[in-house]
DNA sequence: TATAAAATGAGCAAATATGCTTATAAAATA
DNA sequence: TATTTTATAAGCATATTTGCTCATTTTATA
């Protein structure tokens, strides 16, 4: 990361998280159960403490029943 | 990862990001001086042995010069 | 306000991502 | 074919992700 902080990144990444995660009616509980991605991570990513794999990125995107590209698009 | 085997997903992962790399232009080593991710990285992601995080994934859409939402549109 | 639900924080162990290096192999091109 | 470019492979060290648990704090609701 040259341009961004990659902290700063991962911040701007967990709001938008967040924001998908409430827009879609869940709590981090409920993500986490849905998923398959523990709570404390779920909590971790959305207050940017966690770089999240792709792995990780598809199976909260699958659980919350969103597209693929909605995922990213932050 | 319960429909899919993590293994597949990165596996056609890689795919897609090869097409995208060469779609732009680019040999492994090009993208991993520009984006700043090392050349075995991209290398192992081609061929879906390293789960990405977030920010690998945003360097190399960066380096791609390509929209955020394609590096994950799979 | 009192209670319940949701989210944070911290610490641990295990697995894995990342970068580096060197050696080979495969593919493209002169 | 010979040369060069591109990609794979493997091994190592370091840093980080992930999941787990328990305690605490914050937020929402009765």
């Amino acid at each position: 990361m040259d341009f961004d902080k990659e902290e700063e990144l991962l911040k701007a990444y967990g709001k938008h998280l967040r924001i998908l995660r409430h827009k879609n009616d869940f709590s981090q509980e409920g993500l986490a159960l849905a998923s398959g991605v523990a709570i404390s991570s779920i909590s971790r990513i959305e207050r940017g403490q966690l770089n999240p794999t792709l792995t990780t990125l598809i199976k909260i995107q699958r659980a919350l029943g969103i597209d693929q590209r909605e995922i990213i698009d932050f």
